[in-house]
RNA sequence: GCACCGGUGGCGAAGUGGCUAACGCGCUGGUCUGCAAAACCAGUAUUCGCCGGUUCAAUCCCGGCCCGGUGCUCCA
């Protein structure tokens, strides 16, 4: 099937495919790992997720590079303000970031670059800027990019640079608001800051040759798409195409992939408005990961997205509802002869799960395809029939869904625990809700021990004792499910 | 200020120049149950921010206005 897709550059719909016609080549911007991450954060990364999985679903094979970047300004201060070297500040932010990535089903890119262990790379860069005469040395050892170099400056943000003065700039990643000015390349190092000493002088990196550097390294001069959240459309992903090409002479990414910003009931997140959340906060919040997972991917990449609590409790029901529906399939007494109806309403969904994500990661249409099957296979059962035929062809579906929303197989548990427990060794444990707490307070054994309990307390009609422990259950959070087949409980 | 995006039922949100305006949650009714819960089924917007225009026909195209958001500065 022939994937559509958004290209910023282009500012088209346009045809996605690898240029060698099998490998599809992704760079995608990584953490800054100066702190834990938010759901905004998280949104751009389950968004290059979706596509990876997309991709790979349709036959492609992906290489995607993802950097970390573990030297920057924020970093610097972060660190010297915690006392510490810049290497003993990030990796506990890096290993958290990892770790969420793990909780939301992230994939892993197939290469992840640190940015300090790519230091040659990026040297030689900007020597090879130096030699086409677009980078220069200033007074205090810093090397800039020369705008003025390349005229095309502004093709991807859509921006008229014509008239920038040549050799105005800055040397910070944080100034105060003037007008776009050559950007650092490498940073001579203030008194007592970390630094390299390198060919260009002793230095550390700007956070703009990291990324040409590292994608040229491992993807070559050209590539098929570079990725990353709306805000580094200008100045970032600019000024690796001025960097990248400027060296080359080639088309650096073909194909630029921007997610757009969330905002948290209706406003922007930020830390003064008290709706900044990280992944951290919401599972200790008790909501479940698969929930937080399925919010930020049903709406589109490009559309921005409300995300409210309200919102991610309806995700709960939604992600309970198919589970619900792929459990009863498996289970299903099967009709001795085949649903033709059923066969074609599976046909169409699946069909039209793939038209959807191939219209542009289309994810709310394709999600909706997949509950026109559950309804359809529900009724089919309630009516009883359905055929063992029809059966597995819905599981199939299904399971082609959950390439892409990796929503089914519950971990949602283990992952809370994971969240408290961490919260225990930080010291943050008041963070978590009384709900959560009381939920993990006791054992799985012990919750089936109570449940076994009741059953018997059932079958001798002792309904006041039976009643008791259902209650008991729901106070911390346990719900029980009876059914023809024994009970099943759960933590809501 | 300049540039850009969006405003669709109680909430989130898809979509289309004319056909029943998806889907999820919620709500209401029903099935099931010792009673519940859960599960399942059914119903649930004569209407798409406001005002004009184009058209045989507009929620969808054009113009203006109002509201929310984003970029122009670190940010996913």
């Amino acid at each position: 099937m022939t994937i559509r897709l958004f290209n910023t550059l282009t500012g088209r719909i346009e045809e996605l495919s690898p240029a060698d016609g099998k490998q599809f080549r992704m760079y995608a911007c990584g953490p800054t790992v100066y702190d834990y991450g938010h759901i905004g954060n998280f949104r751009t990364f389950l968004q290059v997720d979706v596509l990876r999985r997309f991709l790979k679903l349709e036959g492609m094979t992906p290489l995607h590079v993802m950097n970390v970047t573990d030297v920057d300004d924020k970093i610097i201060r972060n660190a010297a303000a915690a006392g510490v070297p810049i290497g003993e500040y990030t990796p506990r932010f890096e290993k958290a970031f990892f770790e969420d990535l793990d909780v939301l089903a992230v994939e892993t890119p197939e290469k992840v670059a640190r940015a300090t262990e790519h230091i040659p790379s990026m040297v030689a860069l900007i020597e090879k800027l130096a030699a086409e005469d677009c980078a220069y040395r200033t007074e205090d050892g810093s090397w800039y990019f020369r705008i003025a170099s390349f005229p095309e400056y502004g093709k991807l943000s859509k921006k008229d640079f014509s008239g920038i003065t040549d050799g105005a700039r800055v040397d910070v990643d944080e100034y105060d608001k003037d007008s776009a000015r050559d950007f650092a390349l490498w940073k001579a190092p203030k008194p007592g800051e970390y630094h390299w000493q390198t060919e260009l002088g002793p230095g550390r990196p700007g956070w703009h040759i990291e990324c040409s550097a590292m994608a040229t390294e491992y993807l070559g001069d050209d590539f098929d798409l570079h990725a990353g959240g709306e805000d580094l459309m200008f100045p970032h992903h600019e000024n690796e195409i001025a960097q990248s090409e400027s060296a080359s002479h080639k088309t650096f990414a073909r194909h630029w992939f921007h997610v757009r910003f969330l905002l948290v009931e209706g406003r922007k997140m930020s830390k003064s408005e008290g709706n900044f959340y990280t992944l951290r906060d919401l599972l200790l919040k008790g909501y479940k990961a698969s929930a937080i997972r399925m919010l930020l991917i049903s709406v589109p990449y490009r559309q921005q997205l409300n995300f409210t609590f309200d919102g991610l409790a309806a995700e709960t029901g939604a992600v309970e509802r198919l589970r619900t529906f792929q459990q009863r399939v498996r289970e299903a007494k099967t009709a001795a002869t085949e649903n033709a109806t059923l066969a074609e309403e599976t046909a169409r969904s699946r069909k039209n799960f793939c038209e959807a994500l191939a219209n542009d990661l289309n994810t709310a249409e394709a999600r909706a395809a997949i509950f026109d099957l559950v309804r359809a296979g529900n009724a089919a059962m309630d009516a009883g029939t359905m055929g063992a035929g029809n059966a597995r062809g819905i599981l199939e579906v299904l399971g082609d869904f959950d390439k892409i929303f990796a929503v089914l197989e519950d971990h949602d548990a283990e992952w809370t625990k994971f969240a408290l427990q961490w919260a225990e060794r930080e010291g943050r444990l008041s963070e978590a809700s009384a709900e959560v707490v009381a939920q993990n307070s006791l054992t799985d054994e012990q919750i089936q021990a109570l449940v076994d309990e009741r059953t018997a307390a059932k079958k001798s009609r002792n309904f006041a004792r039976a009643d008791a422990i259902r209650n008991e259950l729901a106070e911390k959070g346990i719900v029980l499910e009876d059914s023809k087949d024994g009970v099943r409980w759960k933590r809501k």
